[in-house]
DNA sequence: CCTTGTTTCTGTAGCTCCTACAGATCGTAG
DNA sequence: CTACGATCTGTAGGAGCTACAGAAACAAGG
């Protein structure tokens, strides 16, 4: 018989489970354009074949290792020309690297400061917390005094997922 | 008494040279409520005392130590009302903490990841590129493969950004 | 006094990366 | 055929800001 066994596409519900991509991400992800739009049935639901699902993948990839869209679109471009230059590729990787490394070392400051405070605050039902004592004093990352300005970054934590 | 020489207000320019919070930002923290309406010029600026410089300082130092704005109103509240619970304080500064330890520990496999890619990367400028290549196999975070191909040639140059 | 030039004002819109509806249609098992 | 779930489009929201535009206020100089 060797039947053709189905169609061989996978509704987005499938696709989202397969991938563990929401399926509102993956429309989201056609909308701005780094998704192609796929196959439709008649009745105009979407249609996946495994190169979408493996594209799905790779972006869900790149996602989890906190790749933003934008460099996620460009290695894509990369990747759709195919004149990937591993060069290109390496150094993108590189330097997300470094920023990944940065904030690692951010995250542990933070870690030893929110310890010592954990620590030195007596835990009483007290209303004088120490925490909040020094969380009030302006004397702590050194900006607080005169004109001096000068602030490169340390703003935004949780910058990108 | 010493005689006070200015009016003992800041301007917004200045409320945020001195404490590093952008100006806009210091505004949109009004508008939603986590810093108090300021007096004002008669012509409508605002003038900051030093008890709101203060409270600003401890939200930006908040921020930085990566508090979301609901726990910081959170915080603020406690401070507000006077009822302090240390406890209070302290529970959720060490919860954050461990979120905190998460993050890091997260960030260190990922950097891991990214070093390992790199280094295998030959660097040349030849098409096939091993970190993409890595990026599109899917048997990478463990879910859902349903016998896919291990083909990591990449076709439909689709959508373009 | 008037004229500059710099701040500040309000309000709205944008950004990133999704998520969550509403209301209609499609697909399929019984 | 009918019922029920999956999908469809489109829009709105959310977090935490940032960036305008156009008008008004302020401080300094002449």
């Amino acid at each position: 018989m060797a039947a053709i066994t189905k169609p061989r596409g996978y509704a987005i519900g499938r696709v989202s489970a397969k991938t563990g991509v929401n399926v509102e991400t993956i429309r989201y992800y056609e909308r701005i354009g780094i998704m192609p739009k796929p196959d439709r049935t008649r009745g105009g639901n979407r249609v996946y074949d495994s190169d979408l699902l493996k594209r799905l993948h790779f972006i869900r990839r790149c996602r989890g290792l906190g790749f933003s869209i934008g460099e996620i679109r460009t290695l894509l471009a990369m990747v759709d020309r195919r004149d990937l230059s591993c060069n290109e590729v390496h150094r993108m990787t590189v330097g997300h690297l470094s920023a990944v490394r940065q904030k690692i070392a951010d995250l542990n400051q933070l870690a030893g400061v929110l310890d010592d405070m954990a620590s030195v605050c007596s835990r009483g039902n007290v209303p004088e917390c120490p925490i909040i004592d020094a969380l009030f004093e302006s004397g702590g990352h050194g900006e607080g005094t005169g004109g001096d300005v000068a602030n490169p970054q340390l703003d935004n934590p949780a910058a990108r997922p």
